[in-house]
DNA sequence: TCCCAGGACTACT
DNA sequence: AGTAGTCCTGGG
């Protein structure tokens, strides 16, 4: 599963650059549905912050450039595009006896799942209940610039994501003009929660998946769905199969019947496709979209 | 004007 | 345990 001694830093001036990147393609990964913070350019390069961190970032001659990304920052970065898991070993387990997945896998060979910052991902999950992605997209973005720090970069001010501190004194009618709507109570309540230590998101992350979802949905706002998206997006917990209404159609469509409730579907996904099913859910999803598969 | 969208909550059987 | 009705918001 270890690929990471293939990975080597070059020297690049304004940042810095993996090279000989696998399975990673900017579009297909950022554009997901797993993160809301990144912006394509006109040249196809993105923008982005991540946990506090403003670059840029573009892929040439099969090397991951991040320019504004600091040397000492290497670590972080390569846990963030998840280097360290082989994606082709994964794509060639799941492809097997599976012409539904073989299929979705050649749809978006190039999704890799970004470990994101626990705090800011639970957020942002919660403005995704029943919500689209360019409505999460702006609300995320109205949190940080109005309660985010400034970050200058290519003579430009970007905001990092706010801290549970600063979110949870803030007042219901704040979050509304971020266009959060019925989910402002929620981020609320739960920001509070966090930033009082009575839900801790770093302990919830060493619990095994069953034990951690159940702490996550006690928080209000955060229900199956939101907490499988938390856990795989932000707390390594490949086996997590978020079931979403596309997800949910896809797996009517190809595996079950029609009228499957969404926790039959949730238990068959990780029963099915186990440690992975996470990864396997990114490429349905992907697929299901692109298709625009209905039931 | 009505309807729905990448769910969760609450209040019911 | 499982199921309806309701919810901000904005685009078709």
């Amino acid at each position: 599963m270890n690929r990471g001694a293939e990975m080597e830093l070059k020297k690049y001036e304004e940042g810095i650059c993996f090279e000989g990147v696998k399975d990673l393609d900017l579009k297909e990964t950022f554009e997901c549905g797993q993160c809301f913070r990144w912006q394509e350019d006109e040249d196809g390069s993105y923008v982005g912050v991540v946990s506090g961190r403003a670059v840029r970032t573009f892929i040439k001659n099969g090397s991951l450039y991040i320019k504004g990304g600091r040397p000492e920052d290497e670590e972080f970065w390569k846990n963030y595009f998840d280097f360290d898991t082989d994606y082709s070993e994964i794509k060639c387990e799941l492809s097997k006896d599976d012409d539904t997945l073989k299929k979705a896998i050649e749809c978006g060979s190039g999704i890799r799942i970004l470990n994101q910052e626990p705090f800011e991902t639970t957020i942002t999950f919660i403005i995704s209940a029943n919500n689209r992605i360019p409505m999460i997209r702006r609300s995320v973005e109205r949190i940080s610039s109005y309660f985010g720090k400034p970050i200058e970069f290519e003579g430009k001010t970007y905001y990092s994501f706010p801290e549970p501190e600063i979110l949870s004194k803030l007042k219901e009618e704040d979050l509304q003009k971020c266009g959060c709507g019925f989910r402002s109570p929620y981020i609320l309540e739960t920001s509070q929660r966090i930033a009082q230590g009575e839900a801790v998101l770093e302990e919830i992350m060493k619990m095994p998946i069953t034990e951690a979802h159940k702490e996550l949905i006690k928080l209000k706002g955060i229900g199956t769905k939101v907490a499988d998206c938390i856990l795989l997006f932000s707390m390594k917990k490949n086996e997590a199969f978020p079931v979403d209404v596309w997800v949910k159609r896809v797996m009517q469509y190809f595996y079950l019947a029609p009228d499957v409730s969404l926790k039959k579907i949730r238990d068959f996904g990780m029963e099915r496709f186990g440690q992975n099913a996470g990864i396997a859910q990114e490429y349905l999803f992907n697929y299901a979209r692109i298709n625009k598969i209905n039931v």
